[in-house]
RNA sequence: GCCGCUAUCGUCUAGGGGCCUAGGACACAGCCCUCUCAAGGCUGGAACACGGGUUCGAAUCCCGUUAGCGGUACCA
């Protein structure tokens, strides 16, 4: 077998989607199982709609996974000479003619079609045209497209993922693959440049499964032999729908702007319509690669499911060391207008076991580091009530026991001890000790254990955050 | 309308004729652990769209129905 070749080829007329990211990932993952090469093109032939910044948001998008290419970014727009060339040789062969239908002829067909219930189908009336037609209309300069001639019979291919899919040509029309202005259409453009690439296998969306036997047809009418299609389904939000800005966040960059991590996106990415059988759900890399194939592929839609994804995160968050948080979870900070100079890790292994998003984490540092003020969250305010005058005494308590441990003894083992001691001798449970300082100190009820908090909050802070809480 | 695709818990899925009184994960509920929360462990409720076949035997194969989705451009 040849080797394998793919692509990934987004039009730049909008943010990197979440289902876009999803075909380039499986294609890359295709590649990469496979020893093969992928490459990137910018299908930029919409002038109207594409975009540098878009273009550039792709870039971004795709480098953020980690998904990377091995050859590329090639621009579509740059390879019209050749489009158009194609076209003609089609042309000249006879597989392909001239159409001198105005767009308000084709409109007026259309409308007639719908009216009678039928399904508008180009019936060919240039291509029956007679050379005296012809040359009439070519000698009165009357602007024409071209298209190709549909051959009658089946058109049908094995699909990776949906297996054999059957079209009759007599159901296509010759559509047109050049429009008059000369530039190519879509479906011609894409057949040109897979066939000029040397593209083995094209991975992509679902969408794109009654493109394919007009593809098909190009192949032929060029005597090429067509690469393999895979068709991975849709992504939908949680109504069933395609997954549109309707629901919310859909473009990989919302993502990571939420504080979700490139890797458990990519995991989620890579589990939403494949599976590597059995019962794996967070995928290292290697593995993913080493387990990933077209057959895996799931053929229905699947629905996009954020909660999942956030646990996801959440398990990446609890497994991946602080160092490896820390230029993200600094970026967040910087972002806040949060300034420190303090060590940032031990902060972040405090708190990432209890975050699910880098937005969490930053959050909850940030709350450690400067405190909350007075303010107490909902939780806090009950505890407070709940407790009554013993939370400001029990606080006061453990304000002057605490005290008595100086800046060396202030770890979590001395905390610990300090605490329960004081709980003993009091005759208190234990939480109406510390709870009241969880409180104090971050103005809510969760956090890591109180002794923990204590050493990362700081011995000053710390006492001081206390006597506040114990004053109001 | 026409063409095409699809159909297992609410969601992501395992399953490719007997291993299925259908397994896992998220979510949900309960319990354990425990200074709280998370993590972790345990338990529970929750699905083979419907109808026909084929077969000794169907979630698995075939046909139909229904539903959902995609396409039906001189867009991609």
């Amino acid at each position: 077998m040849a080797t394998v070749r793919v692509r990934f080829a987004p039009s730049p007329t909008g943010y990197l989607h979440v289902g876009g990211a999803r075909t380039a990932l499986f294609n890359w993952l295709f590649a990469r199982r496979t020893g093969g090469t992928f490459l990137l093109r910018i299908e930029d032939t919409d002038k109207e709609r594409s975009t540098e910044a878009h273009t550039q948001v792709i870039l971004d998008g795709l480098e953020w996974l980690g998904i990377t290419y091995d050859e590329g970014p090639l621009f579509q727009g740059g390879f019209g000479a050749r489009h158009k060339a194609d076209a003609e040789r089609l042309l000249a062969e006879g597989q392909a003619y001239r159409c001198f239908c105005t767009r308000e002829e084709l409109d007026a067909q259309r409308a007639a079609a719908e009216k009678t219930g039928g399904a508008f189908r180009y019936d060919g009336r240039c291509g029956r045209l007679s050379p005296k037609e012809l040359q009439d209309r070519m000698e009165r300069g009357l602007p024409f497209s071209i298209r190709l001639r549909m051959p009658d019979g089946e058109i049908a291919w094995d699909d990776a993922v949906h297996g054999r899919i059957s079209f009759q040509g007599h159901d296509l029309d010759d559509f047109i693959i050049l429009r008059s202005d000369g530039t190519p259409i879509y479906n011609l453009a894409v057949v040109s440049d897979d066939i000029e690439m040397r593209i083995t296998h094209v991975i992509r969306g679902d969408d794109h499964i009654s493109n394919t036997p007009k593809q098909i047809a190009l192949y032929r009418a060029f005597r090429k032999p067509e690469p393999i299609f895979a068709h991975v389904p849709m992504i939908l939000g949680n109504d069933g729908k395609k997954l549109s800005k309707r629901h919310g966040a859909t473009a990989v960059g919302d993502y990571q702007k939420l504080g979700i991590l490139p890797l458990a996106m990519r995991n989620f990415l890579a589990l939403l319509g494949w599976s590597p059988g059995g019962d794996r759900e967070i995928l290292p890399e290697a593995e993913m690669i080493q387990l990933f194939s077209l057959e895996g592929i799931q053929k229905k839609p699947a629905v996009f499911d954020v909660t999942k994804l956030e646990w996801m995160n959440g398990q990446y968050l609890s497994a991946l060391p602080a160092d490896a948080l820390l230029a993200p979870v600094q970026r967040l900070l910087s972002q806040k207008g949060t300034k420190t100079d303090r060590d940032l890790l031990p902060l972040i292994d405090a708190v990432k076991t209890r975050s699910r998003t880098l937005t969490d984490v930053a959050g909850q540092i940030e709350i450690r580091l400067n405190g909350r003020g007075s303010v107490m969250d909902a939780k806090g305010v009950a505890l407070k009530q709940k407790l009554g005058p013993a939370f400001s005494h029990n606080l006061r308590q453990a304000h002057t026991a605490l005290s008595t441990l100086g800046p060396e003894d202030w770890t979590p083992a001395n905390l610990e001890v300090e605490l329960k001691t004081l709980a003993e001798k009091e005759g208190k449970k234990l939480g109406d000790i510390m709870q009241p300082i969880r409180v104090a100190l971050t103005g809510g009820t969760v956090s890591e254990p109180v002794n923990e908090l204590l050493t990362v909050v700081g011995r000053e802070e710390s006492l001081a955050r206390i006597l506040a809480a114990a004053g109001t």
